[in-house]
DNA sequence: ACAATTAATGACATATATGTCAGTAGTGTG
DNA sequence: CACACTACTGACATATATGTCATTAATTGT
């Protein structure tokens, strides 16, 4: 509970406010993108008057540089505990994935991806943020998985010099189809999924694994 | 030649303006987003004024939407013809991959990409399109390659029901990748489609064929 | 209960984009 | 060489967003 303290409508809105405005914002980028939303129209959704809002942020830029240092925190450097190692490649591989699927691509991160594309070259300092915690991590992660892979001689050696980008694409790939066409129905989200898993995974299994 | 005609300044410009203002409008949303351009811009870049567009486009949306349909006409259909069907499927798969990198990666369609990312839903017709035209001529040749490449035995036989999006995923991501964090430079983007087409081959192709 | 503090707002001044229209200036014709 | 035509533009009226400030209202300490 960590103390309720019982403060009064505006004491309690002060710790409050930085977070209803964040997430009026991002409600608001996801449903008319990042130019067209104006800083009245986050006011208006977060219940405040405009005025309010440059109490706590001074441009729209500002709100969302804290809304991509709020959501996209750590999200999946945390997969590394979750990951067991000792499982054979195959099934590091699946759940690693599916878990890049459920932590990443089905997050607050569209919106992110669609304001970044949206602006351009305009926030090169998230961008760089946005890359180590959404491909960085994923990178590294598969970095682990790869060598541990070839040296089990599950994985074929030459992978070890490839662009591990390429593994993660298609799921990147399914977020952006969703930004522009809407999200795929569960059910061929799911069938791309296992289409990316087979693919992929037979991609870089060495022949003996096969 | 096709009959200069020689028209002078006026007429000649009749002509010409339509394509002119497409173009200075891609430049513009390229550089700035589609929402940050305004038709001002626009007008400046294409060397005319303001009132002059209004007699060409009555709205931003209809230039991008000429944009979209001069641009994306029918940018992969004609790979049919080009691609050689009696090669070896490593050798097919290559050309029509470096043939999609070319062709739609590096164009103008990521400049279109970004407009319909960052503008969410608001043109389903020209998303309708655009994915027919960059997306279905690409999945459409594909199938048509795998059938060839399982009939053949050099493509395991289940890919044939897997979503074959996931192959032409990477070449995708590397667009949005370079809309977000800039273009990679031409060494790491080659590195990246060798990659692309190992991963993706091998991950295709039946265990006799390797 | 009352001053002091601070969150929140209404209202104003400014800036930028839009859409329109009357008028200008090239272009071709009788 | 006037006359009609048409591509084009300057200027106006309107709308929308921004940033600021004086003022109001809620909360806290004494």
């Amino acid at each position: 509970m960590t103390e309720p303290k019982r403060r009064t409508t505006h004491q309690r809105r002060k710790q409050a406010r930085p977070d209803e405005i964040i997430s009026a914002a991002l409600a608001e980028f996801g449903e008319k993108g990042f130019a067209a939303t104006s800083m009245g129209s986050i006011a208006a959704r977060a219940g405040i008057a405009r005025p309010t809002v440059y109490l706590y942020y001074a441009t729209k830029d500002a709100i969302f540089e804290a809304a991509v240092m709020d959501r996209m925190g750590d999200m999946l450097s945390r997969a590394h505990d979750i990951l067991a190692v000792d499982a054979p490649f195959d099934h590091m591989l699946e759940q690693m994935l599916r878990n890049y699927y459920d932590r990443i691509v089905a997050t607050d991160a569209a919106v992110l991806i669609r304001v970044l594309v949206a602006e351009g070259g305009r926030f090169p300092a998230l961008a760089r943020f946005f890359r180590s915690n959404m491909l960085g991590a994923g990178e590294a992660l598969l970095a682990k998985l790869i060598s541990i892979g070839i040296a089990r001689g599950e994985v074929r050696p030459e992978v070890q010099a490839l662009d591990l980008k390429v593994i993660i694409a298609p799921a990147v790939f399914n977020m952006v189809f969703g930004l522009i066409f809407g999200k795929m129905p569960e059910e061929e989200k799911e069938s791309f999924i296992r289409s990316h898993i087979s693919i992929i995974l037979r991609g870089l299994q060495a022949k003996s694994a096969l």
